[in-house]
DNA sequence: TGTCAACATAGACGTTCGTCGATAAATGAG
DNA sequence: CTCATTTATCGACGAACGTCTATGTTGACA
């Protein structure tokens, strides 16, 4: 079964910022160029599934920002497809990920996700 | 050609709020129910492609937060192409268009916008 | 009416995507 | 070492996607 939760607390993550530079200009600032728009995309693409928007979610809501698999795997998928979409929202920068012993925890990297909103809420404050 | 600039400006749409509620909560407040996932990862799945990125941020970045096709269509695609995406984007609700003489314009929708950017920046600022 | 320009639609084609079952890899317990 | 548990990788399959060319539709104007 999944008994992690006594360690869970255990050892807070360093969490050394890691020095985002931000992908894009607001949307409305000017015309994104064809790499700002590739960048940028493949961050929205990553959250344009629900299923992974769901992990992502589950990830973002849990305490400490972080979570063990097992607690978030119950999206009506099989593991093999969960431990592909966590990868996905990994490769995007999303998400990172940490193994403690048996079990293996993703962590929302807060950062980047400033960055996607400001790229949003500046261009809707226009 | 493309000569509409003169009426660019005649006449400012009405834009009469659309009444958005919202997609779905703040991604940290908790785990996204199947349907809310739905929802908003239709949105950002809107933006996930280079090429449409590129086309909303031309339109948000002009002025008024409107253009004709014919300002934003060099993105390196076809014609066909260039509406077809915008067909993509007027679906996820991102975008409204209206015609005026030979030309159609876009819009952007603000609300949803401030929507999907308050949906991650409050998930960051947690 | 006929013609031109702007934009949309239809259909086809190759690629990418999401999903699965089977299997491998890593770790802890006994 | 052996076994059970957790997570990742592999390979396959059908569906969805992005793009194109060809054609249709709409409105302006002579």
């Amino acid at each position: 079964m999944c008994q992690h939760r006594r360690m869970s607390n255990a050892k807070a993550l360093p969490l050394l910022q890691p020095a985002v530079e931000p992908c894009c200009p607001p949307l409305t600032e000017r015309p994104l160029t064809g790499e700002e728009a590739e960048r940028a995309a493949a961050m929205f693409k990553a959250l344009g599934d629900p299923v992974r928007l769901r992990l992502f979610s589950a990830v973002a809501s849990h305490e400490n920002g972080e979570a063990c698999v097992c607690d978030i795997s119950d999206v009506g998928v099989s593991q093999p497809t969960v431990s592909h979409h966590l990868k996905k929202l990994k490769e995007a920068g999303l998400l990172s990920s940490e193994r403690r012993g048996t079990w293996v925890f993703y962590r929302v990297e807060p950062a980047v996700l400033a960055t996607m909103g400001a790229v949003l809420t500046k261009a809707a404050a226009s």
